[in-house]
DNA sequence: AAAGAATTCAACCGCAATTCA
DNA sequence: CTGAATTGCGGTTGAATTCTT
């Protein structure tokens, strides 16, 4: 048996759009929204599949697309946003106003990997440094990811040794609620939590996390600014540490900031009674995210992408 | 100028997550 | 709760274009 196709692929159209397709395509979405793509080509008369239409009208026809060449400034926040989350197309489209995934991944295989394929290759000397740092700094949390989607689900493991033995009550209550219009630290709250405020456990007993929450939620400058900012948790012994954002401008966009928060994080981590330098500190830090830790409420930098 | 190689990028594909009935 | 339908993702393909010889 097997899966059902997605539409019957009998007389219809493939390959390159013309004029005329995308013309119906698009009057039709601005007279109809977006969505119900599996019966809209058969109601806007197009004799192309559902799947076609959605990906010719999000990576072409939509308005709000940027054209033109990628710019040196959107290349090197590729760049970064690719050391920070890999092969996630869409979450770093997501940062680029008007650009498309497709578009950043063409992008990526064709110019960016080239060049740094190009780069000169590290030298020995570099490579021991780098495998010390390495093995010096073994994260004590594993993140376990999903395939990207959404980013809307995601797994937080920590191992039992590496968690804080004590937990005020009312912390296990901090997961805030982004349905609440009025607070202003609007951060993505858990979903699926028991009655206690704790998400279930998936795996391995009640010594692990989890997180299922969109990532894509996240407003960084609300982020920044609420008084969750400044609270991240070593890996290495679990303390939890300060980070003084003064330094952060208001003016920047948010893909900046995103990237000036984990820069700048690195640079001014400060764990009060942490026993690890700074160097190791901030190694695990180099490709953190913020991430909510549920049982405790608060958010926990989170560095293995 | 022509032919072949290399590059670009729109489109397709299969899969997995999510939604819906 | 379950299974089907829908949606969205990342990897891959291949036609069109550009470059090189």
């Amino acid at each position: 048996m097997g899966r059902s196709p997605c539409c019957e692929k009998e007389g219809l159209n493939r390959g390159a759009w013309t004029a005329q397709e995308d013309r119906i395509l698009t009057d039709y979405i601005r007279a109809h929204c977006e969505g119900g793509w599996r019966n809209l080509p058969k109601k806007a008369g197009l004799k192309r599949c559902g799947k076609s239409c959605r990906l010719r009208w999000l990576n072409y026809l939509r308005p709000d697309i940027k054209r033109g060449n990628i710019t040196a400034d959107e290349e090197e926040l590729i760049i970064r946003l690719h050391k920070l989350l890999g092969n996630r197309w869409s979450l770093i489209a997501g940062r680029l106003p008007g650009r498309t995934d497709n578009e950043i991944k063409n992008y990526w295989n064709t110019i960016v990997s080239k060049k740094v394929k190009d780069q000169p290759k590290p030298t020995k000397e570099t490579k021991i440094m780098k495998s010390k740092i390495i093995t010096n700094s073994q994260p004590a949390t594993q993140v376990v990811r999903t395939k990207a989607l959404k980013c809307s689900r995601v797994l937080l493991l920590t191992p039992p040794q590496a968690r804080p033995q004590v937990m005020h009550q009312q912390q296990q209550h901090r997961c805030l609620d982004t349905d609440t219009a009025t607070q202003t630290n609007a951060v993505p709250m858990a979903k699926n939590k028991n009655a206690d405020g704790k998400v279930p456990c998936l795996a391995g007993g009640e010594d692990h996390l989890a997180m299922d929450f969109d990532l894509g939620e996240i407003d960084l400058a609300e982020l920044l600014n609420s008084d969750l900012s400044d609270k991240f948790r070593c890996f290495d012994c679990c303390n939890y540490g300060s980070y003084n954002n003064t330094s952060s401008t208001s003016s920047n966009s948010s893909s900046e900031q995103a990237m000036m928060f984990s820069e700048e994080l690195v640079q001014s981590w400060n764990l009060s009674g942490c026993a690890h330098d700074q160097a190791n500190v901030g190694s695990n830090l180099q490709s953190l995210s913020p991430f909510l830790d549920c049982n405790k409420g608060e958010w926990l930098s989170s560095g293995i992408i």
